[in-house]
DNA sequence: GAAGATTGAGAACTCAATCTTC
DNA sequence: GAAGATTGAGTTCTCAATCTTC
């Protein structure tokens, strides 16, 4: 298997370039507020989603489809800013439950809409309802 | 402006969700057959295409979207493992001009079908013709 | 032995500073 | 002073090895 249409790749090129372009909105926008970076607030969002229970790592890893050395790092940064907690787990003492602070929350709630705006930018404002759909159900297909 | 739909939301996590897994694909699959990463073909793509002249650093950076450092590091781990060849510039004596060697073009030819293989298996076999176009579509929309 | 989590060592990335030539 | 390219120092990422508990 040596060929591949044109049409094949420029799908490749074009969503290679969208996503870094995307990604690089959100990042610099979220420098430019002196806020953490992306991964931060899709830790801390996933957090306080899960409320009093808090998340096991493992959890956080499947959520966020990182691999587990990456989840430890990044938890440790987090934590080191005072913006989650670890604790110890009763029922699997090789485990952690990880809480998000009050600070955390704040952090979480600056970061919001920075990103949304972003996102509102640079998505909602080019493309219409029926667009969005449509991007989705086919970027779905490319999932199964 | 906090607010942001659902749906755009739902855009944008699948971009992200699809480029993840796509590239993760393309890198796997290279990995295995013990070749190079992606980045190296795309700079001895261009270095193929560019043919007798070569191309500039700069030159590389505008095309592969990649910072000036970026650039000078990658070019100085493909050269030590002999795909390119580096050379002063006669008429600008600032710059260099960058040739992909022999060794450089079988690599490539090598990396060449795997890649293709990939995208043909997640993106050509998942997506018709007609799809493809309006992905194409939508997502420059989202890069104007 | 497998699952949850961490860690050491090496590779890669990032930022700002640097050097040379324009 | 700006453009082309590189580099030092610090940070982050990756792989495999490790430790503890299941």
């Amino acid at each position: 298997m040596t060929h591949l249409s044109n049409l094949t790749q420029s799908s490749w090129i074009k969503l290679t370039r969208t996503h870094h372009h995307l990604l690089n909105a959100v990042e610099e926008a979220l420098k430019s507020e002196d806020l953490p970076p992306l991964g931060w607030y899709d830790v801390l969002l996933e957090l306080s989603r899960a409320g009093n229970n808090g998340l096991r790592p493992f959890e956080l890893e499947q959520k966020l489809l990182l691999p587990q050395y990456g989840i430890s790092r990044l938890v440790d940064k987090i934590e080191k800013s005072g913006y989650l907690q670890r604790q110890r787990c009763p029922d699997d003492k090789r485990g952690l439950r990880l809480f998000i602070t009050e600070q955390g929350s704040k952090v979480q709630q600056k970061m919001w809409p920075i990103y949304a705006t972003t996102l509102n930018t640079n998505i909602e404002q080019k493309l219409d309802r029926s667009e969005q759909d449509i991007l989705v159900t086919i970027l779905s297909k490319l999932l199964r």
